[in-house]
DNA sequence: ACTATTGCCGTGTACGTAAACAAATCCTGT
DNA sequence: ACAGGATTTGTTTACGTACACGGCAATAGT
């Protein structure tokens, strides 16, 4: 470690060139009034020329106000893990911003209930945080909701599913259709011509539904461009527990007894697992999300691909997004689609979620 | 935003508990002398008490310390663009932490020649940085190098692949034996009965030999731990340009014409794929890592499977690291392993390397 | 008994910036 | 020319920590 020799930087160098105080440098830095234009130029001359950065540790240190973030995800319910995700990826941000004045509050809504999602809506409003992240499991209740974020000014960032017409801060999630398109390029390298393939929706909220016909129209779209002729059904499922996938798979097993492939749009590929383990049956089977139930029919083979978004990453980046946005004033991507990632049985005790 | 209610926190807050002058409290926190011992216990006590945290901020700014980091990668050579993602990982980390006073010295040799890497590394041990950054493509000179770090007490992080027994401050990289035990589980789910298999080995020095063999290794562990028969059978190719491998799959093919999958255990791949063109021959073919001249090959359906691991985000975790080490004094993981990532035509759009 | 040494501790300044406060300058109308 | 307000500019303190310096008391040395 050597001593730094004094590098002529910083708003003090400013003002010496410009021959005017700090506190005009500051004035100008921060576009405040009381500036002569003149002087102001002058500045803003020096500034360009000296590719002034502020030293934010100074910045963050000076400025004695406090950031509020407020986030929003469906809570996690015993029925599914998925949310615990990004909820670590939210309590990371959160540690790693800290130490900068941030504070995060987080609210939970139940994926299954508008009202509560409304409630929480309300909340955030009446709390009036610097930013929002949301997860907008409610297409139109999040349209209404960032609407009123945008007349109070207040940036939002979507994870998960996005709602392009809504111009959100950034957009950091899947890209539902390509993945999708994705699982029929990595079916197409395991069917062998005409072997039966079935496509699963299981959902109960029609909300939800929308993203997994986003996935279904991506595989279907794969099959389209390549004239892959291999028979598709596809089934429904308004049901999320064991009993009303059983029913309903029942009825296709029926039909169709000689499925080669299953594509389960979502995370609830762990119910159709067992199903097969209980029917002693054994399609390859693809699916969705890195869930310990998941995993655990990827290590006995029921599951053969997961395919996984870093959902945990994503809610660390929306926040990180809301920080750099809020915070620093840097400019933030406006749309950052996650890498499209396969998870086999020989890979995911690498992958961090 | 709202202003700080004044927390007691901080110095001065254990300043004023321990009826002691901060001066005293810093001298405790920083362990210097001259503090008696009965003060000195009252303190730490209070600072328990109080799960002190110090302000990162405040800390860095007030300490006009410039913390040095090394970094030592081969140099991007027109012959494979492998590290320009490390480089790229290097330079974001150091956008980073720039703001903190650290400074990142860039070192780099040449991948086949041994005395560059002597060169460049005593020069790093010359220069006596705070930290170092070290792709140990040479094993021995690794071995040596490091040996004398560590004598002058500098840290160091290994990435891309690791010397275990040097103990260094973490090894970020991809562990090798399980990435050929990945290729070894999607070869599987492509290939019938009594396809032949080939592996290709392509490296001109000796010692990055030794990581493909780890990739060989793995491969030829998930068939033999499944009992998968097919035949397999390898090359060993000591130039990496396009007529030597030529020749040796020449040689190869006129031997076992019908090779229905071929895996290039690195990113030579890309050479492989210009030979089967030309041969006018379409087996599977799976490789490594994200380069332009791969992806082409991946477009154009010559190559199928690209492993990767994160060039990019290796270095740049490395020297973050570092960094936590170095200047926030934070505990470190001694041994990350990358993501096992597969790449394919469907989803190399959205790969971040 | 006087100085020199040592151990212990408090004070002050600095880091780079923000923001409140204070002061100087400029207008405008009389 | 001057009051009085508006505009522009300068000064100061503060953020939390690091560290140099200096001071005081107690002990040791002569």
């Amino acid at each position: 470690m050597k001593i730094n020799q004094k590098e002529l930087t910083g708003v003090k160098e400013i003002a010496r060139r410009a021959k005017v105080s700090i506190g005009t440098v500051d004035r100008v830095i921060h576009n405040r009034t009381g500036v002569s234009i003149k002087t102001k130029e002058k500045i803003e001359a020096i500034i360009a020329e000296m590719d002034y950065q502020p030293n934010l540790l100074g910045r963050r240190l000076a400025s004695n106000k406090i950031t509020r973030l407020a986030t929003m995800i469906p809570s996690v319910s015993g029925e599914t893990s998925f949310w615990e995700a990004p909820l670590k990826g939210i309590e990371d941000a959160e540690f790693e911003i800290r130490q900068y004045n941030v504070k995060i509050e987080k609210y939970f809504f139940d994926q299954d209930d508008k009202a509560s999602f409304l409630k929480q809506a309300n909340k955030i409003v009446k709390d009036k945080p610097d930013g929002v992240l949301l997860a907008p499991s409610f297409i139109d209740e999040s349209i209404n909701f960032t609407t009123k974020c945008k007349k109070l000014n207040i940036p939002y960032v979507f994870i998960d599913s996005d709602i392009p017409e809504q111009s959100s801060l950034s957009y950091i999630g899947p890209d539902l259709y390509s993945s999708g398109y994705l699982a029929a390029n990595l079916t197409n390298y395991l069917i062998k011509k005409n072997d039966h393939i079935l496509i699963v929706n299981i959902s109960r909220e029609m909300e939800n539904h929308h993203h997994l016909l986003r996935k279904e129209d991506g595989f279907r779209g794969y099959f389209k461009k390549y004239n892959i002729s291999n028979p598709v059904s596809k089934v429904d499922i308004r049901g999320v527990d064991y009993n009303s996938v059983k029913k309903s798979l029942n009825l296709v097993f029926r039909k169709n007894p000689d499925i080669k492939l299953i594509f389960v749009t979502n995370s609830r590929v762990s119910t159709v697992s067992q199903y097969l383990i209980d029917t002693n049956r054994n399609p390859l089977l693809i699916g969705y999300d890195f869930l310990k139930e998941n995993i655990r029919y990827l290590e006995e083979d029921v599951i053969n691909f997961l395919i996984c978004q870093k959902p945990g990453e994503q809610a660390y980046k929306g926040l990180m997004a809301l920080y750099k946005h809020i915070v620093l004033k840097l400019p933030v991507e406006g749309c950052i689609y996650m890498p499209i990632d396969i998870i086999m049985k020989s890979n995911y005790l690498f992958y961090t979620n």
